[in-house]
DNA sequence: GAGTATAAATGAGTTTAACTCATTTAGGGG
DNA sequence: CCCCTAAATGAGTTAAACTCATTTATACTC
């Protein structure tokens, strides 16, 4: 039998060990989706006790939720700047939506993690990434907004509904890759998705186009009659 | 201090008492969505002890489950049928979204058991529940074909994407309302996902008409030039 | 109607993981 | 070099899931 390891007792100040707590939290969390015990597995990982994680952290919740806040703030960072740089309806709707899903594709564990445990419980909409979330969906109706302001979508268009099933529509695309099962191309997702709301939702173009066309058939008929009558 | 109640040994048969305690579960399910010592909670209902649970169900997430499965098959009965009464792509479409939507609005708790928790871990795969949900979505996705086969929808709508819009936007839509929060209607939820899936892969009627109208206008520019020149 | 076999039910455990707190001790300032 | 602060410890408690040897209600036999 090993003789049981000397503890070196060492002391970090507050913020260094917080950084290494959250840093290897976040490790452990992408490696399993199991959480029973990590506490103990982090304070084994650190060399420390699980006292001392408590010293950090009020609860093991806390902890998971900070960890995966500060990834989703530094993940969804910038979209805003990226997306001034595109213009059209369609191309700033379509990189909405694809920059979503390449969050998924990147960090499968980590957004499971959000999805399936976080979201689930009582005290998500207290959480930073509701709001990051929140930001992000209202950012995507802004799209909607301007471009059924400029005509180019229906006037009619159920909002919120358009929300649900872009980001309803995404989390469902990735459901068996999240948790390791198939893969799939945020690109060519992006593209089907896109394809389907456009479509969707864009103002019946052809129909003005229809009526000029039909008053024009129709005159063509007059116009032959009289001058073929002649 | 009141005497603490004598406790009668009734024994039932084993079929009674398995039905006793998924009885009292699914009440208990349905009144919380808290899980934690809902095993002691089913006990004292019954007047029963923890151990008697464990020997009609080996672990507690087999019971919750079970007690989900027989809900949803009950639930989910007798769709197919239902189904067969309805004519057109369309309004079938519209009757698989909005039976759904109906199951999440009038059964919340459970929905958001199925959702949140069952479907959250690993086991899910092998449940009745995800079975039945595979058969509705695969029901649902038969009825695309048929319209592709008709020529009423596109030959290049991306199948697998719309059932995610579809179920992925009406679990996004009832998410509020799962939790308590918030209403919705089912018939215009179901009206709002049809319209703007409807639209999204429907063949394109009008192109064929616009291109034969194209071809008027250009030969009426010809005639016109043609007879005021002379 | 008494004796007995069966298995339903018990209740006193164990286990595991989250969390607490009185005590210890590293390490910088005087 | 000592002392003070607060970082870290480790030996707890708590809570809930789960186990199992023992008890006992009940159906069946004679």
């Amino acid at each position: 039998m090993a003789a049981p390891q000397a503890r070196r007792r060492e002391r970090l100040s507050p913020a260094a060990r917080k950084t290494d707590i959250m840093r290897c939290a976040g490790a452990l969390l992408r490696a399993s989706d199991d959480r029973d015990g990590i506490v103990a597995a982090i304070a084994q990982n650190l060399g420390i006790v699980e006292g001392t994680v408590y010293r950090y952290f009020p609860t093991k919740r806390d902890l998971i939720i900070q960890v995966a806040e500060d990834w989703y703030e530094g993940m969804l960072a910038d979209y805003d700047r990226e997306l001034a740089g595109i213009s059209g309806t369609r191309a700033r709707l379509r990189f909405m939506i694809w920059r979503h899903l390449t969050v998924m594709h990147d960090e499968p564990a980590m957004c499971r993690l959000v999805l399936d445990e976080l979201r689930a419980d009582a005290g998500y909409r207290e959480t930073t990434i509701y709001q990051l979330n929140r930001l992000y969906t209202q950012r995507t109706l802004g799209i909607v907004r301007e471009g059924i302001a400029s005509g180019e979508l229906r006037a009619d268009v159920p909002l919120t509904m358009v929300r649900d099933m872009i980001y309803g529509g995404i989390e469902h695309h990735c459901w068996a890759y999240l948790r390791g099962e198939g893969k799939f191309s945020p690109e060519q997702a992006a593209d089907d998705i896109v394809a389907i709301v456009y479509r969707g939702i864009a103002a019946p173009e052809e129909s003005g186009a229809l009526a000029r066309l039909e008053d024009v058939a129709k005159r063509l008929e007059r116009f032959t009659q009289t001058h073929t009558a002649t």
